[in-house]
RNA sequence: CGGGGUGUAGCGCAGUUUGGUAGCGCAUCUGGUUUGGGACCAGAGGGCCGCGGGUUCAAAUCCUGCCACCCCGACCA
């Protein structure tokens, strides 16, 4: 057999040493992910990439209703009025909304904008709502889709429209909510961790990053291929700014009328992105295995030859018996090298081969996406050792991401050393920061890195800020960012 | 919003400099042989060359206006 010649397989795949964002755009349109709409920054998500979405939707919807969240679901249009209502969060969303000014032909009275985010139409109606504190919490959730006018637009990454849930909850007291707000963004981290191999630096945003209208952003953020950084899933601490905002008040406990502490907090398709771009290879996608869409292909060898189709039902069967999402390709039109190649682009994380010669020898040959290795496994007990390597699959691809991550995590003495590394090789720096946001303002318009995360897990690195010389008590996370 | 690029068959592209029958690869269809890393042979179909105006005997090609998308920056999940 013909030694694999990386040439011949990368053909229709720009590398990622060459050039990281055509990587990315060739992966994402060769693998049939998305396509472009004729709208610009809209993008058509097709079942491959849309099945992705729904098991992230079902870890997280399973787990939101765990800790005892409800669905419900909050029109699409807002009012110009109550968009209007809290002045930092109009100040951060006016310039990206999208406006409905007419209905059919009538100019309408009030302009309505579709929605950048919920906060304001869910808060109108909480406060429509609320009048106990026997009431509380209040503990809801929408699966939906916002806009927000981009500029510069990337599939999953950056459009226009995108899917997400927004968690929007209400509580008696400050120390509820911010339970509340940790709590589910740790469940952001689980599910990245467990579902999407993804390893998370995890903390609070610096007062420049933090959501428009918050009094505490928190964030989970991940490290790309190329070293930057990407912001996976936020939740916020509210507090009283939008429930006093929109006058939502509750009788407290005292007979006193007082107002709730607010939560919100939400993921995206923009995880989608992410897991591509720690994940995939040269050859395209590497997908996680309790992720992937299709866990395991099945190529069938000469499959003409008497039996082979018969055989390799029977391991399709069983696979699927275990609950494993399993695809039986026997199409005749492409041969079994095509099919190969064409599976490791998907990033199929396990393919099963099997000929006339295996069922012979009462075994198949099983390839891993994530390492390329092939080898023979026996046909007895099968479906036992798929379920086993799955999850090995899933724990070797956590720790390989890891590994790159801290491989690309550094710290310096020196802003000039910060320069250098950030631009020669591009990652996580680690620093201790003053908490100025001039000073992060300073460092951002010269060198467009910005503090990703202030993470719970505190090094001390020193007690100066490197870039201001004042005094400095905590470490940040710095990174250039999608 | 600045800089760059691209619009030609379902997809990817050549042809534009120097105007003269619209091409190539893949895909599709027909028949046959194949199948352990993108099979082969023979045949077939498929086009408002982004849109509008102009120059010319003649325009994918030259001039002009517009539109769209992509990439890189500034702004943002």
């Amino acid at each position: 057999m013909a030694k694999n010649n990386e040439k011949e397989f990368v053909k229709d795949i720009t590398t990622m040493e060459e050039d990281f964002a055509q990587w990315y755009t060739d992966v994402i349109k060769k693998t049939d992910l998305v396509d472009y709409s004729p709208v610009k920054g809209f993008m058509v998500i097709k079942p491959y990439g849309y099945a992705m979405w729904e098991n992230i939707q079902a870890f997280l919807d399973r787990r939101f209703k765990e800790t005892g969240h409800q669905n419900m679901y909050f029109p699409l249009l807002i009012p110009e009025s109550l968009l209007n209502k809290e002045k930092e969060h109009v100040e951060g969303f006016a310039p990206e909304v999208a406006w409905v000014t007419h209905g059919g032909n009538e100019k309408l009275a009030e302009r309505l904008c579709v929605r950048p985010t919920s906060e304001t139409i869910v808060c109108s109606m909480y406060s429509k709502w609320l009048t106990s504190y026997r009431e509380l919490p209040y503990l809801y959730n929408q699966w939906c889709s916002v806009v927000r006018w981009e500029k510069a637009t990337r599939p999953f990454l950056r459009t226009s429209e995108f899917l997400w849930q927004e968690g929007h909850t209400l509580h008696e007291t400050a120390e509820e909510a911010q339970i509340e707000t940790l709590k589910m963004l740790d469940i952001y981290r689980e599910m990245s961790e467990d579902l999407l191999a993804i390893p998370m630096v995890v903390g609070r945003k610096s007062d420049r990053e933090k959501f428009a209208g918050a009094e505490a952003t928190y964030t989970i953020e991940a490290l790309m291929h190329d070293g930057k950084a990407l912001q996976s899933g936020t939740s916020h601490n509210l507090a009283q700014h939008f429930t006093k905002a929109f006058d939502i008040t509750f009788q407290g406990r005292s007979g006193d009328l007082e107002y709730p502490h607010h939560t919100s907090w939400g993921a995206s398709t923009r995880l989608i992105g992410g897991v591509i771009m720690v994940h995939g290879d040269n050859r395209g996608l590497v997908m996680p295995p309790r992720l992937a869409p299709m866990q395991v292909v099945i190529v069938p060898i000469a499959q003409k030859k008497e039996g082979v189709i018969e055989h390799v039902k029977t391991i399709e069967q069983e696979l699927r018996a275990k609950g494993i999402r399993v695809k039986l390709d026997d199409s005749a039109e492409n041969s079994p090298g095509w099919k190969f190649n064409e599976y490791e682009m998907k990033g199929v994380p396990i393919r099963i081969e099997v000929g006339p010669r295996d069922i012979e020898g009462g075994v198949v040959m099983v390839a891993r996406r994530d390492t390329l290795e092939k080898s023979s496994m026996e046909r007895e007990g099968l479906s036992d050792s798929i379920v086993v390597l799955l999850d090995q699959i899933h724990s070797d691809m956590f720790e390989r991401a890891k590994k790159d991550r801290d491989a690309k995590t550094f710290t310096f003495d020196t802003y000039d050393e910060f320069k250098e590394k950030m631009t020669s090789r591009p990652g996580f720096a680690k620093t201790m920061w003053c908490g100025d946001s001039q000073c992060e303002e300073k460092v951002k318009a010269e060198t467009g890195v910005t503090i990703r995360c202030i993470p719970f897990e505190q090094e001390n690195l020193g007690d100066v800020c490197p870039f201001c010389g004042k005094p400095a008590n905590q470490m940040v996370y710095m990174a250039k960012a999608y």
